[in-house]
DNA sequence: TTAGGAGGCGCGATTATTCACATTGCCCCT
DNA sequence: AGGGGCAATGTGAATAATCGCGCCTCCTAA
């Protein structure tokens, strides 16, 4: 019902019409202060037409939900596997910080969720994150690789980094204001990417030793 | 008007319920999707009774910012001025984490006003954000503290931080789901500080040397 | 000819806001 | 002491707008 059959590669249907800019919206006022007749007007068709693609409200959040999943998972599992340099925690990051960018709605409306609740809010957390602490991020201890593990504070270092990545997108407006500056411009990438980078090298190479 | 001339100290004046309750659900669910028979119901009054205290929904949202911005720069005042040491910035830090720690919402109302706008969204960034741009942070140069000043990313690191503070609080959500632990528990925030601390602590021993 | 998809209409609920009104406590005048 | 006025603060009813959503009709493309 979602996907005709046919091969539809250059018209998108009207249903991902929907999902585009349901997701868009989604994501800048969140679920309830999202009204349908906003949706149906940047389609371009009035409201009710909506129920033709999809049962009700939920389910349309449900849809876009299920589709940014679907988007950000994809470039993350070819990561998994393998042996856990630190080269590898890089591309990781780097891979996050580049999809958050080319994207930033999945975080909007994550941040979105765990402000005001609404449908799915811990599924979404769940699917998200879970990943990061079971295949990845967490078997970071061994061979050199100790991102402040001394302290006991791991699992709360990868938290931070991804808030990081994720608050710069949320707070885009901020640094708009602030830095004078298009946050999601290919030199602000590079900026960001590059202060990534340089937080998590100082955190390796750096020995807890001195205790303030 | 808002206050009586008598001495309120035990018992709160229905402006501050009404601006507690407010605040809160302000916070929780961002301004358009906030009712004002909400923040009635939580009062104990009816929704009209509002505007015996103000003049209408906007005026009610900036009385609520006006007094969270108020408490939150008064701790901060005190620490400006004065040679800026590393252990300034430390304890700037640390105020700043146990602000939001104690009272999450501003941090909350940001993020929603970032995210969808809603009246005095520039003003509100600008308030929270111009000081530590012209009176504190932005003359860490200098002394031997660098904040990663060579790689000319200051400004960037100094919203990074506030980013990784504030993100805390409005992920808090997440935290509680993930590491089974109560967020604002004094055990977390001491937790979440000793992350802080030693992020900031890496940052200022590292030397940019090593180019990835 | 037939079925999918768009539009029109409208119901019921919720919202911000206004208004007329009741109640209360306080000041001042007698 | 008593009472008239008055401001402050509460209420229910009413209004206009908006919302999600169901029903039904019409158009059009296969």
């Amino acid at each position: 019902m979602e996907n005709s059959a046919t091969s539809t590669p250059p018209v998108p249907s009207t249903s991902d019409r929907i999902l585009d800019a349901a997701e868009d919206i989604f994501a800048e006022k969140g679920y309830s202060a999202t009204s349908l007749g906003d949706v149906a007007d940047r389609v371009g068709i009035r409201s009710p037409s909506l129920y033709n693609h999809f049962k009700n409200k939920e389910a349309l959040y449900e849809a876009v939900l299920e589709r940014l999943l679907e988007d950000f998972s994809a470039p993350l599992v070819e990561l998994e596997g393998g042996p856990l340099t630190s080269e590898r925690v890089f591309r990781w990051l780097e891979t996050i910080v580049r999809q958050h960018h080319g994207n930033p709605n999945l975080a909007r409306l994550l941040q979105h969720a765990a402000l005001s609740g609404g449908p799915h809010t811990n599924e979404l957390i769940d699917r998200l994150f879970r990943p990061m602490f079971e295949s990845g991020a967490d078997k970071i201890v061994g061979e050199g690789i100790t991102l402040i593990e001394n302290t006991g504070l791991q699992p709360w270092a990868v938290m931070a980094f991804n808030n990081l990545v994720m608050s710069y997108v949320t707070m885009a407006p901020m640094y708009r204001d602030l830095l004078g500056q298009d946050p999601f411009s290919e030199e602000a990438l590079e900026n960001q990417l590059k202060l990534i980078k340089t937080l998590l090298r100082a955190v390796f190479e750096y020995k807890g030793d001195t205790p303030l």
